[in-house]
DNA sequence: TATTGTTATACTCTATAACTATA
DNA sequence: TATAGTTATAGAGTATAACAATA
């Protein structure tokens, strides 16, 4: 009978660390939104995308991009991907002909209207059982951690 | 002066989700991850392979990759990336002979031998900005939230 | 000169399906 | 029959470099 095959396998240090913990947890909460909104198939970069189109309506790619930390150039394909499913709409600037100004189509408003209160339930359920000081706790060592650069 | 040129734009219900911010220091971990071990050009994913030889030596691809949640076709490039590095080893299996019994080569045991108490360190300085006390809760905040399947 | 969107290209990470050697 | 490693293939996500159109 070798190691692993019934057993758990040793993890060393891994454990004690603040980085393997916080990946694991990121993990578990993209597969549980992933089957949260399995209906619409969509992914949390996809959802964090729409909403800032929501949001900033008439947005150029490379703002957008920016803003979420990715290059315009893979933005690109994923615009291409969400205007493909009707979700949102490439139109024309009005005051810079080099750009679009991206804003949701009907179609993507309404899943957005019909998908963000889902996403805060599931988002909710993932703390379910952290107290409520506990959540406003866990948010602000997140956002902490984040500033530590 | 279009939205987002100067000005930050707008992230509507963002900030308020744990997956959004638990993402965020994810990646912030993760890019700092990187430069602190840059000599060494080692990704957390490597790391935690490595770690998972180190402390399992002999244990097959198969089972190291249900460890890591991955799947053993994705394992194959993984290790072969690290022993074409000269970091791991493809040892026959002494009671399996369609599996390898993988293990450091001793390169890659100075490597680790280097590289854990430097990832410790950096993983230490990501959490500097919260007390010991949080430091202890941040971490069983994290535990909590993936066993929140 | 600089910027926007795009394409070509490349690399990582991931999976499924099918193959082979073995169990 | 089942499992271990592999290959072929595919898709998402990421980047850099270069290009045309426009600023």
């Amino acid at each position: 009978m070798r190691p692993g095959k019934n057993g758990k396998l040793a993890l060393g240090p891994l454990p004690e660390l603040v980085g393997y913990n916080l990946r694991k947890a990121q993990v578990a909460v993209f597969q549980s939104f992933q089957t949260a909104v399995a209906p619409h198939d969509i992914t949390p970069g996809q959802f964090g995308v729409l909403i800032m189109i929501r949001e900033n309506e008439g947005l150029s790619q490379s703002d957008l991009g920016t803003a979420v930390g990715i290059d315009r150039s893979t933005m690109v394909a994923v615009i291409d991907r969400l205007e493909s499913r009707g979700l949102v709409v490439r139109a024309p600037s009005p005051n810079d002909r080099r750009s679009y100004a991206l804003r949701l189509s009907p179609e993507g408003q309404s899943l957005m209207d019909d998908l963000i209160p889902r996403v805060q339930a599931h988002d909710q359920g993932m703390v379910k059982d952290l107290s409520p000081e506990e959540q406003v706790q866990f948010i602000d060592f997140l956002r902490r951690v984040s500033r530590a650069k």
